[in-house]
DNA sequence: ACCCAGACGGACGGGGGCGTCCGTTACCGT
DNA sequence: ACGGTAACGGACGCCCCCGTCCGTCTGGGT
């Protein structure tokens, strides 16, 4: 092990800077057309880099995964934000739930980070928390004005994300007007109905088994 | 149709059939916890034998899957049919949805195969069209019954299977009884309402269709 | 212009899955 | 009991991915 680490000098060389944004647009583009189930060789080669420079960047693919997940991590905590901002809660939820469906429709490596709970991408990590209790809050709310079923738990949440995360199409056309559909459709389920007959009991949705990381 | 394949002997040897029975109860049993992206030689290890007899039988991993697809491929049957005998139509859709999700949450293997997940496993794409027609005329009377909303298209039911299909939890126990939850609220969300908004317009999802004109 | 640390990438050894070949085993009919 | 042959499985060569080493090159400070 080494025992100095510190004391990097913090300013990349100008082609270092370069390769490293060339590798995230590669990494960017790859996982959210293919996943997170990418090879290392396949992005170092889409970037016009040697595996070495690739490594050299990020050691780890989780490094990777989270430095390239962090603008659509961005995006996610400002639709949860918007949502919550918006004086009419359950119009608020049924935003945020449209939206990030839409979000995890076009980014499949995102929704795979996001939903995984990797030990290393603590970055997405931290970021689905965030999200998820922010909208625990938007719900509780929802509820108290009588719009979101008394039933709902939180957990219900991210069952719908798993099963968003299953839809797949062959266009990202169709894939957004599926996912389209399916929240329209969850979206009724989840609104406070009188006919509404109770539901099964909620199970425990810790987190999703580390997929497509082990490459 | 089959032409003259016949000339060599339908007659196993028992040791043949044996090891045939063995790999086929591995092949289930590995492909029901994992999915079908089990190598074949873990199959053959499962099984107690070498990877030539594995490939013997099995030439092609699609024969495997086919093969040890055929009794969930036959549940699913008779659930649809079952379906389709209940003379409410609705209670029939209702319970073929709760009981295929259960079925699929069971199974992850016999999802993959049944979702198309894996191409060229004609047996269970066949299955799955029958499935899919039988549920066609049982939706039919469900709308005409008025308890199934108008705007509900064949289509969504795939979508429910393939978001069915992403949930995953850490037991079987735990997957069933998300699955049922799930089913429960898309149930809910199918059911004619007059409080119900349209939804957004249904995707094409179908992925059969051009299928077995060359080749 | 010079220099050298920082950056680059080709190449290497390891590991695992794939499908097949071929010498050996043992089932089964006589 | 015996022979022929169906059936077996260890072993082979192939390919792809992994993470790292090391010789080469170049950016940018003096």
């Amino acid at each position: 092990m080494r025992v100095v680490t510190d004391r990097l000098p913090h300013t990349l060389r100008s082609d270092a800077l370069d390769n490293r944004e060339r590798i995230l647009d590669a990494a960017r583009a790859l996982f959210s057309a293919d996943g997170l189930d990418v090879p290392m060789r396949e992005v170092a080669r889409r970037a016009g880099v040697g595996p070495a420079t690739l490594y050299r960047h990020f050691p780890t693919k989780q490094a990777l995964v989270a430095d390239a997940s962090a603008d659509q991590l961005q995006a996610c905590r400002a639709i949860v934000d918007e949502g919550c901002a918006d004086p009419d809660p359950w119009r608020g939820l049924c935003m945020v739930i449209e939206k990030i469906c839409e979000l995890h429709a076009l980014d499949r490596g995102f929704t795979e980070a996001f939903l995984s709970a990797y030990p290393g991408v603590t970055d997405v990590a931290a970021g689905r928390e965030y999200t998820v209790q922010e909208v625990a809050e938007l719900a509780r709310r929802a509820k108290e004005a009588g719009r979101l079923r008394s039933d709902f738990v939180l957990d219900d949440l991210i069952l719908v994300l798993m099963a968003n995360k299953g839809i797949h199409a062959a266009s990202a056309a169709t894939q957004v007007k599926a996912s389209r559909r399916f929240s329209g459709l969850v979206i009724q389920a989840f609104e406070a109905c009188p006919r509404h007959a109770p539901l099964p009991p909620a199970a425990r949705l810790a987190s999703a088994p580390p997929q497509g990381l082990s490459r």
